[in-house]
Parts: C-alpha cells; sequence; structure tokens
RNA sequence: GGGCAGAUUCCCGAGUGGCCAAAGGGGACAGACUGUAAAUCUGCUGCAAAUUGCUUCGGUGGUUCGAAUCCACCUCUGCCCA
C-alpha cells in the first residue's frame, strides 16, 4: 500500500491541490514539506499531536518535514476557526513558547543529519519592511478575493482587525520564502488553514511562475462535531507536568464509542489489518478498543515505561487490584494541617479535586465524595495525620476523579 | 470626525430603582442507570465561619434610605455616514 492510500485509508486527507502530483511526491519520498506550529503556549498539545504524526509518517516514507514555528506570526494571531481575537502576546512569551516547542518535536521528528528542519518565521518576517512588502507580496492579493475566504466571513459580523486580516499574507509569505531557501514545496496543515495555504501556492505561482502543493487533515473531531483533545479545563497537553500521563490516557480510554475507531485510524501507527478487525467489535468490546488507543497514544507520547504505568494505575481504580503506585499523588505536609487535623473539604482542595471550600461541599452533599472506599456523609470529617499511614489515602471524587494523598 | 446600538455570571441571553447571587438555555460537575461509552431522569453551578454574611453585572465618580437598573465622564465592540 502507498503511503498516499494508507494516509486516505486512515481517513486524514481532506483536501488537496493536485492529487497526482502529490500521490507522485509523497509516495516517492520526493516532498520537502512544512507544516506551521502557532507557539500560542509552551507546550504542544493533541491538536499538534496529529501533524506530528503526520510528519512522522511522511518522514519514515523518505519525504523530508519542515516543523515551521509561527514565532513571527504569532505576533498577529491566526484568525481561522475563531470567533473573537486572539489575545497578543509578549514577545518574550512567544520566544519562550518556540523554545518548548523545539524541545517536544524533537522527541517525535528526527532532526540529526538534515533529515529534518526546524525553522522560525520571525527569522524572516520580523525585518521586513513595510513598503516592500506592500510592493512585493501585497500586490499580488486580492481583498476582494479575501474577503470571500471562509476563514475571513465567519468574522466579517464580530469584526475583523486589519492586524488579523494579514495572517493569511504572512503564511502565504512563509511558504514563498520555504519554497525558495529549502525548496520546500508541499504545505500540510489542517483543514482550517486551507485558505491560507492556497494563499500560498497562489503567491509562488505568481511570484515564481512555480507550482507548490498543499493539503490538509481533516480535523479530530468528536462525534458531535467538536475538537477533540479539549477539556473543561484546558486542552490535553502532551507536556507531563501539564497533562499527567494518567490523565492522559483517561482522557482516550474515555472517549465515545463513535469516536474510538477513528482515533486509532487516525492517531495510531497500528497496522490497518488489526484496525479494521476491532470495527466489528461491539459493546463490551469496545471497551478494549479503547484501552488499546490509550495505551498506544500514551506511549507514543510519554514512552512505554508510562503508558504501563497509567494502565496499572487504571486497572487499579477501575477494575480492582493491580498497581496504584503511579496514580496522581498530592504530598501534604505538617504545614497543611490546623492543629494536626484536616477537614474533609480542606483535603478535597488541596488536591485540586474541588475549586474551593464550596465546590467541596456540594460534591459531599451530592454523595460524590469518597475516601478508601468509604462515602463521605459529613462535611465536618476530620483527618490527622495518623489516617493516612504509610501508603496513604485514596480520595476520590465523582466516578473518574482519583488523588492519593500521602503525608511526608 | 458625526450618528446609532451595545458590554450581565464559564458561554448565549433575560433583567430598565428594593421581591437580584441575578430568569431561561447550553456547557460543566454530582447522583441513578450502565461498559470508565451514549441516551435518559434528578440535583447542582460566585465566595465563605453557611437558614447568615461578603463580593459580582465594562471602568471611575455621582444621585438615592437603597443601583445591574438613573446621571456624568472614560474604555472597548458592532452598524450607518464621512
Amino acid at each position: 500500500m502507498t503511503l498516499y492510500d494508507e494516509l486516505v485509508a486512515r481517513g486524514l486527507i481532506a483536501q488537496v491541490t493536485d492529487e497526482a502530483e502529490i500521490k507522485n511526491l509523497i509516495n516517492n519520498g520526493k516532498a520537502t514539506f512544512y507544516i506551521g506550529f502557532d507557539p500560542t503556549a509552551d507546550s504542544l498539545h493533541v491538536g499538534h499531536f496529529m501533524a506530528l504524526c503526520l510528519m512522522k509518517r511522511l518522514q519514515m516514507a523518505g519525504n523530508k518535514p519542515i516543523a515551521l514555528i509561527g514565532g513571527g506570526t504569532a505576533m498577529i494571531g491566526d484568525p481561522s476557526g475563531r470567533t473573537d481575537m486572539r489575545q497578543m502576546m509578549t514577545p518574550e512569551t512567544i520566544q519562550h513558547n518556540c523554545d518548548c516547542f523545539q524541545k517536544q518535536m524533537s522527541r517525535f521528528i528526527d532532526f540529526s543529519d538534515d533529515k529534518a528542519l526546524i525553522v522560525n518565521n520571525a527569522d524572516w518576517l520580523m525585518d521586513l519592511n513595510y513598503i516592500d512588502v506592500l510592493r512585493e507580496v501585497g500586490a499580488h492579493f486580492s481583498v476582494n478575493r479575501m474577503l470571500t475566504a471562509e476563514c475571513y466571513r465567519q468574522r466579517m459580523e464580530k469584526g475583523l482587525s486589519f492586524l488579523e486580516f494579514n495572517y493569511m499574507i504572512m503564511q502565504s509569505y512563509d511558504f514563498y520564502t520555504l519554497f525558495q531557501k529549502y525548496g520546500c514545496n508541499m504545505q500540510f496543515g489542517g483543514d482550517d488553514q486551507w485558505s491560507n495555504m492556497l494563499g500560498g501556492t497562489e503567491l509562488i505561482r505568481r511570484k515564481l511562475g512555480k507550482d507548490a502543493y498543499a493539503m490538509t487533515i481533516n480535523l479530530l473531531l468528536n462525534s458531535e462535531g467538536k475538537k477533540m483533545g479539549k477539556t473543561q479545563s484546558g486542552a490535553v497537553w502532551l507536556d507531563p507536568n501539564r497533562t499527567s500521563p494518567f490523565d492522559f490516557f483517561q482522557y482516550w480510554r474515555n472517549v465515545a464509542d463513535a469516536d474510538v475507531l477513528k482515533c486509532i485510524r487516525m492517531l495510531t501507527f497500528l497496522p490497518l489489518e488489526e484496525i479494521d478487525a476491532m470495527a466489528s467489535w461491539e459493546g463490551a468490546q469496545l471497551n478494549e478498543a479503547k484501552e488499546i488507543l490509550a495505551f498506544e497514544l500514551t506511549k507514543l507520547v510519554h514512552g512505554e515505561e508510562e503508558a504501563q504505568k497509567a494502565k496499572a494505575a487504571s486497572h487499579a481504580l477501575f477494575a480492582g487490584g493491580g498497581d496504584a503506585a503511579s496514580m496522581p499523588t498530592t504530598e501534604l505536609t505538617d504545614a497543611d494541617f490546623t492543629e494536626g487535623e484536616l477537614d474533609i473539604l480542606a483535603l478535597l482542595v488541596k488536591t485540586g479535586l474541588c475549586t474551593s471550600r464550596s465546590d467541596a461541599r456540594r460534591a459531599v452533599e451530592q454523595g460524590g465524595v469518597s475516601v478508601a472506599d468509604a462515602k463521605i456523609a459529613d462535611i465536618k470529617t476530620m483527618y490527622g495525620r495518623a489516617s493516612f499511614g504509610t501508603d496513604g489515602l485514596i480520595v476520590r471524587r465523582g466516578k473518574k476523579k482519583f488523588v492519593k494523598v500521602v503525608v511526608k
């Protein structure tokens, strides 16, 4: 099976500019392609993960990836798929985020021996001169046409600043620059980037009279049409300090039935035959598929050892038995106790299971809290140092949130 | 620059002097049912020393016994005119 066919079979490809030529390039390892990453936070998240996987798949087939960190474009903010304006970031923050991205990416992509490049568009965008840009680049863009692009149309009602309006031009300029500098002939990205990417191929054609190609991958949407990888508390991060391997594992362990197969197909490197075999699984058996998904992804992001630990902790909590050693842990010290005691509400807040004492009170009153498998009914329940023993106490809120509390 | 409309809690949105911690919906959270799923039903959703107190309705001042609500100025957003 060719690489292109595999990408299709995995449901990754959304739109392409020239199917025949793109097939030819990527199947034969002749593509030098780039994917852009906006450094809006100091860690990559699940949304980026798909792009990283794609880069890896293509690299394995002999193509050369360029990871473009948008240190320059981040100063503007991409209006695509947003209904409001991004918060402006300081140059220092952006720089810090760029550094963090670079570190995380090297876990997935082999940057040795020039097999892949990582570049920052701040290097060429920051020194641009306004007049020159207008003359060299601006002349090739039709405002009329830009306004009809989906990404801008959505913003016509809510308002779109001139700053953001320029994002497409900057991104197009990136492609143009990479094309000339590194012979980069393809750009990949999420499907919401389609119009920005076309801007680039267009600019290259107009300025250089040469062809470049663009391909978008489907966004990872759940069965309700919402972007996956988001939780109420924000994105699911790849940085273990932001989203622990256990929480990462649990996120995937809990996806809806309707989404499991799609996720396995799009995100893991399991062979397609193996995945097709799972397609007939139903009911409780699908639960196994979820565990496979969770394990595979945790392994990819955090390594095999962490994945095993997360799986063991998960079994310990939900299936009984197993190893509880690696579940999320909160350490208390003497300073956390008042006269040697701590009430249940304070305990819940300290573990982060509840956001405030009011929140904790509600949780207890609704019967949602248990400690060491015993439901807590009284909000005045007190715990002394000794209650935690040597192995600690497992505090649980709801069905799925657990923290082991130990005293140092 | 001129005119008009607007800013309310996580989001959308009601509220135009006291009955307002603020309707309704969504989301989130918890309970029941389940398979760590979905759907459904119920509860709940500012903070706290908790039948009470405190803080909140873009910002700052003011009027009033009392302001999300009235007045002044300011900031921001959309629309129309230039």
